[in-house]
DNA sequence: TATACTAATGACTAATCGGTCAATTGTCAA
DNA sequence: TTGACAATTGACCGATTAGTCATTAGTATA
């Protein structure tokens, strides 16, 4: 499948540049070189590009996210390691980020709302995970409005380096973003998030990791893997999800052999959840 | 000029519930019980509307903001007069909150991005006055650190507010947003924003405010207002700011007729700075 | 070379867009 | 009541949109 990787390429370059609802199917095409029938062979529907997008890049950097925090041994350097990833991952696919950053408060599809909501909640869980890390207890009261202005100061640095394209010293950034959340967490004492937000905003919980939506996430992406041991090492961690008394052994390799593509990030960091790797 | 102010009602309304884009007059106009050519009498295009729009409601936010910032005597409550303020004029103009949080990211057009400059330097400059007056020389390195961080809270708080258009405890916000923004001017050592980025930052420079913008200003109002004392204290000033030696407490006494008129917020606030009153 | 199959094309449709303008309606002074 | 003028209408325009499909080009097998 050459071809749709060819075509998100393009089609993220011109979202990032235009916004989605002003890029034509047609300027795609064009810039891709190809013809207008070619693109609804690989896509269904321009929506159906957008969301393929959304997917292929949030899970690429949600995955990295998750998998450098839970990693993170020394807990001085979390906070770090969380600051440092993002704005690393939102670097290395600017375009991506850009994109997103102009549909983000974009109402006209309700799916795309609803997987913008899967992968914030995701992304939630992974700093309330810091939090508790880091505090435990101590911010009990404060957790949610820290959570909320974490990901304010990623949100408005964001823009302000995506806006202007400016070089991005992420070293320097996440270490003043470390400051300001560490002075945050142990000395405000206001909480605004009440108990009544806090389930508004939880509410669209991300759906139980089932067997179902593992297997069919995997059914969707074996074929456009070319690697065949990683082809065959999908096929095989897909079967045993069905199986009782699979050898975690061999789970923990076959997930080892996977974890280079990063098509294979997401599903491997569902699978670790489901198996409490 | 009744049917200008329906239009800009119901496609406030509009744009806040889908978009500008995918609004189109069509809608508008059914909506107002109009036909379509009665909206080109109103508005040249869709274009104009919207940044008619923008130009009605920021003018108003944005003196809002700035007065009730200069007119604060007591240091003390300065940023807590700030913070509500701001959100205050957010939630009476949540409609338009709405459509302008979904639309400033967008780069459909040059001319609405730089509205979006020109009052985004004004926010700016009332913010950088408060930091100024509490903190000076103390915050000399992190200013402009804060200054994001504080357009940062609002942003975020805003977004999850009119997502779900919960009803906001401004009181509340303001107080936890008080304590945090303290928090970080008292003690945040280390900055990112360096010389470089505030330049590129600064750079939108809003024009110097010269008679011939203001007086441009009051012609295209004039005809607007309907009060006549209000019309012809305007006309007053207007041809005042060609003369030399004005009374100054002229001047101020004309300021005080129109001052309970919203469309006159923002001329008045820009003659107040062109006297130095 | 002939056949069978897939990949790719681009002219085409139906719908919608922003915007225009000749025709109609409403209003008020003479 | 008439006539002059302003306000309002909605059919219409050209451009553009997402999406379709009969046709053609390319390729692999027999």
């Amino acid at each position: 499948m050459v071809k749709k990787q060819l075509i998100m390429d393009k089609a993220l370059e011109l979202f990032s540049e235009q916004g989605f609802e002003a890029t034509s199917v047609q300027q795609i095409t064009e810039r891709c070189g190809i013809s207008k029938g070619a693109f609804y062979l690989s896509f269904k529907s321009k929506d159906e590009l957008i969301l393929a997008l959304i997917d292929y890049f949030m899970m690429q950097i949600t995955a990295d996210i998750d998998q450098s925090v839970r990693s993170c041994s020394n807990e001085e350097e979390l906070l770090y390691v969380f600051y440092f990833t993002t704005f690393r991952s939102f670097s290395k696919h600017s375009a991506f980020a850009k994109m997103f950053l102009k549909e983000q408060t974009q109402t006209f599809n309700e799916e795309l709302i609803s997987k913008h909501d899967y992968y914030d909640s995701h992304i939630n869980e992974s700093i309330l995970y810091i939090l508790d890390q880091l505090y435990g207890e101590q911010i009990e009261e404060t957790k949610y409005d820290l959570l909320i202005c974490i990901k304010g100061f990623i949100q408005i640095y964001s823009a302000l380096y995506l806006r202007f394209n400016l070089p991005l010293d992420i070293d320097s950034l996440t270490k003043s973003l470390v400051e300001k959340t560490a002075l945050l967490a142990e000395h405000s004492t206001i909480p605004f998030i009440s108990g009544d937000i806090i389930r508004i905003i939880k509410e669209p919980i991300h759906e139980q990791v089932t067997t179902e939506h593992i297997a069919a996430l995997i059914e969707q992406k074996i074929d456009d893997i070319e690697n065949p041991i990683e082809q065959e090492s999908l096929q095989i961690l897909k079967d045993n999800l069905f199986k009782t008394n699979t050898s975690l052994a061999i789970t923990k390799g076959l997930l080892e052999n996977i974890k280079n593509n990063p098509q294979c990030k997401w599903i491997s960091y569902l699978i670790r959840e489901y198996y409490q790797l």
